[in-house]
DNA sequence: AATACGTGGCA
DNA sequence: TTGCCAAGTAT
């Protein structure tokens, strides 16, 4: 592979197609940052009306530096993997009580940094201050995995590390920034996973996967375990016209949300019996259980769940935060000030 | 190195 | 319906 003619004839492709994206419109620290943080893992179209409502109520990092985390999380509610909001926050915190509001430009100290890591660490470094560092991303490995033909898999290390590799040498000097959003480009509407639009690209004639047909073959990844199945139960603690929710802890599974208490039916436990447990363990009181309210399947990254949701009443004792950082009863109307993840938002609405 | 971490689109 | 995958990071 000729790389010189690649990287040139990509950026050639770019400077005619590049997508006209919100983040795009400038070089801001800020807006590429962010933009970069809630990409992560998540696609462009779902990105842009959280991207823009993000802008709206936190203009710049000290407006963020000062947010609410309820608000900061509400505006996150959908996007998913909660701790990249948190981290914003700490990160937005951090620079303006020590950098004097400023992002550092050097891809180490953009890396102390919590939530960035070698990706939006080059990508700050080559699209908001122009220097010539590489960004890979899901997008680089599978275009230059398809565009070598590339014998390892994406997803461990040494393969990550032979194509950034590849990418470093034909980084194009003082264009890396573009030479980066090129690749991502390419990789986000030509070089995609299913069915590539190889009659579109530009760089077919360097490219074995397509003279040998093999597209569908890379790139190569290890194979994931399979992931298992657990039954949920929640519980609609009623008390006059409100209902009780508790915040989660800020570790773990959708941290700092709000939900409806409950938790894991055990190995040969039956509903009843796991969430009079559950309430038990969580909150410290005796309840009764009535009728079951509910149904919900949902697949998080690494398990499934089937969650039962029941009325039920406190037969004796006062609820208290064991198990949350805080618990509150609410009027269902008043939900949606809440942010919670997607099962608890749908049981929620069904209270209305 | 392997695993945890959300959600929605698509075949 | 199920499984894969999408602008990754932290531990």
């Amino acid at each position: 592979m000729n790389t010189f003619l690649v990287s040139r004839e990509l950026l050639a492709w770019y400077d005619r197609h590049a997508r006209g994206l919100p983040w795009r419109e400038t070089h801001d620290p800020y807006r590429v940052w962010v933009s970069e943080v809630m990409l992560q893992q998540t696609r462009v179209d779902t990105v842009i009306p959280y991207y823009q409502k993000w802008l709206e109520n936190f203009s710049d990092l000290h407006s963020l530096a000062a947010a609410d985390e309820r608000q900061a999380m509400q505006l996150w509610e959908g996007l998913g993997y909660y701790s990249r909001a948190r981290n914003m926050l700490k990160t937005a915190r951090i620079l303006i009580e020590q950098r004097a509001g400023q992002f550092p430009d050097s891809i180490a100290e953009l890396k102390k940094l919590p939530g960035i890591g070698d990706y939006i660490a080059g990508a700050l470094a080559s699209i908001a201050f122009g220097r010539d560092e590489v960004a890979l991303d899901g997008n680089g490995l599978r275009v230059f995995a398809r565009l070598a033909e590339f014998d390892q898999p994406i997803n461990e290390a040494a393969g990550k590390a032979a194509i950034r590799e590849l990418m470093q040498s034909m980084l194009p000097q003082g264009r890396a920034g573009d030479f980066n959003q090129a690749v991502m480009d390419l990789g986000a509407t030509i070089c995609v996973s299913h069915n590539p639009q190889c009659d579109q690209c530009p760089l077919t004639k360097h490219c074995h996967a397509f003279q040998n047909n093999t597209q569908d073959r890379f790139p190569l990844r290890i194979k994931k375990k399979p992931i298992p199945q657990y039954a949920v139960v929640a519980a609609v603690l009623r008390n006059g016209d409100t209902v009780l929710v508790d915040k989660r802890r800020a570790d773990g599974l959708l941290g700092g949300l709000w939900e409806f208490p409950g938790g894991k039916v055990e190995e040969g436990e039956d509903l009843h019996t796991a969430l009079v447990r559950e309430i038990r363990e969580e909150l410290g009181v005796d309840i009764t259980v009535h009728a079951d309210i509910g149904t919900y399947r949902h697949a998080y990254t690494h398990f499934k769940v089937v969650v039962t949701v029941f009325e039920a009443d406190i037969l004796s004792g006062e609820p208290a935060a064991l198990a949350a950082d805080e618990i509150q009863w609410v009027r269902p109307v008043e939900l949606d000030q809440y942010p919670m993840g997607k099962v608890d938002r749908l049981i929620a609405h069904s209270l209305l």
